[in-house]
DNA sequence: ATGCCAACTTAGATTATGTCTAAGGTGAGA
DNA sequence: TCTCACCTTAGACATAATCTAAGTTGGCAT
């Protein structure tokens, strides 16, 4: 994708098409290995020092709420445990972060010629939406729940 | 589950069944949903001051290696992000933590009897298993990839 | 053109979470 | 009874993320 193609992306979400936050989205696009802040942060700061690390943060978290960008693997910054009982899926709450169990059904692998040589150990389900605390506000105070999870920016 | 059935439990692991270990496992096998080490270390250490902050951690490192609980939703500490191109599903390395996009197949939903009036916005499917680099390594040298995730506990 | 102001960037302080260190306690078995 | 591996602990340390307060930029109204 060229550069005016994510100029356009981003300004189409509200964004400015700055040096630094152009230089985030562009690294995002260009490597697929989903990389932290931190190494994000790194690699573009060598190539060119016009990024800060406040930045990288703060253009992250823009790109997300804008949409362009998502974060994986994580919501909230702390671990969550589960003792093991039986298997089960997981439903992520969008509003509240709460994480539900949901009654395990087996889900189909992708096909051997999408895995590779790589060996699959379990495949479990990530499930995200409203629950059900959440899911009758949608149309009306759309409000992050008091607290926890789920910060929004209001930049300054 | 009563607690000698927990007793049992954690030495059937090799673990000893101590106060505070005892109460961390039974905490977790009655609150079912996912706290934190943070929450965990509260609530028990407020009912029973005889658990500190470095144990609630240790105690959970132990429990996670002995296979009786798991860690959920975070693997390695820093959020990792992703552009959002097509939709894809992620496949994560149990040896060396990498995270890879699967190509995207259509999972089926849970039934509406297990969602409730939760509403669903996407499934996504997260495998685990050994990526093409590990997946070689598995009868021989299974020893961690010289830095990045998965820290094992030598205690002492 | 000029000045305004919200959007943006920044260094550094602060907070949150997790890990390590060094010291001491405990108990199963010799 | 002695011992030693297992366990707990306070507090120091490390890392990731966020906040603060100040400065910069640039689109736009005049
Ligand atoms: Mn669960
Ligand atoms: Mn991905
Ligand atoms: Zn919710
Ligand atoms: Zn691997």
């Amino acid at each position: 994708m060229d550069a005016a193609a994510i100029r356009e992306k981003l300004e189409a979400t509200g964004l400015r098409c700055t040096p630094q936050r152009y230089t985030v989205m562009s690294f995002l696009m260009a490597h697929h290995d989903h990389p932290t802040a931190a190494e994000i942060f790194a690699a573009v700061n060598t190539a060119d020092p016009r990024l800060s690390r406040a930045t990288t943060y703060n253009n992250l978290r823009d790109l997300v709420e804008a949409g362009l960008v998502r974060e994986v693997a994580t919501e909230g910054r702390a671990a969550r445990y589960d003792a093991t009982g039986e298997q089960h899926h997981h439903f992520i709450c969008d509003r509240c972060g709460k994480m539900e169990d949901i009654p395990w059904h087996p889900v189909p692998s992708p096909t051997a010629n999408a895995l590779g040589k790589r060996v699959v150990r379990e495949c479990e389900l990530i499930i995200r939406g409203l629950c059900t605390q959440c899911a009758p506000h949608r149309r009306t105070t759309p409000k992050p729940p008091t607290s926890k999870p789920s910060n929004h920016r209001s930049h300054n």
